[in-house]
DNA sequence: TGAACATATGAACAAGTGTTCATATGATAA
DNA sequence: TTATCATATGAACACTTGTTCATATGTTCA
């Protein structure tokens, strides 16, 4: 049976109900799309970006970091708290220096889920 | 020779010179990582994901999406000139409706630029 | 202990984003 | 032509985001 109960926001007549319900059968989860699109957004900055193709290559401290893209300590100190917190990378310090890279067991999960893979040249 | 002309933006010292230069010789064009970025920001909206992930079904009009998804047929146009501009969708209309499905070519273009790959579970 | 330094973090701010509302456009049919 | 309908679009709005500035935290060394 079609859903009757909905809200209907849309203010014109369904055209195609058949194509409507077949659609709605294979929808991936509410969650799963959130899911997904939050992490797209992590990788929708080129700040972001930077940091993990430099991690890519080598770990790094912060300062090397900001060197290297020309930018103030504070914002990569802040790109890498969001980075963090997409578990993409960890860190570790040494003395006063904190050297981050890049979360491989995360990331190898993110692409075990199948959704994504990136992979190099 | 370490570049010297750069403006420093960095407060602190850099620590490791050897791996900031070895970054910077791999580092992707600014221009790649923008157009990269400004791609993945399209993915970064599960709005956009819902219709990329219906349209991979099937070929909708933009009243099937606003029922499907619930959501004002504004709303999805908005979305759907978003997905238009950056070429991953295309359109034909046929009297007074319009329908949408995937660029295949240009979906496929993305992926020959082996940056990313997205495959179905 | 206190100075020095690498990093983190909160507040402020400008710029960008997604939705809604009202309305425009383009097509059909009477 | 006019009414109707599917879609597009501009303006307004609340909300989010990335950077900067000032300052806090944590570590080392004298």
């Amino acid at each position: 049976m079609t859903q009757q109960t909905e809200i209907l926001k849309c203010d014109c007549n369904v055209i195609h109900q058949e194509v409507v319900d077949l659609v709605r059968t294979t929808m991936p989860s509410q969650d799963k799309l959130q899911e997904l699109s939050q992490l797209f957004k992590v990788f929708g900055d080129p700040t972001r970006l930077k940091i993990l193709s430099a991690l890519f290559k080598s770990e790094m401290c912060v300062c090397d970091m900001a060197t290297l893209f020309n930018m103030t300590q504070s914002s990569i100190s802040h790109q890498l708290s969001v980075l963090k917190q997409a578990r993409l990378v960890n860190y570790h310090r040494e003395g006063k220096v904190v050297y981050y890279g890049l979360d491989d067991q995360h990331i190898q999960q993110i692409f075990d889920q199948g959704y994504l893979h990136i992979q190099e040249r």
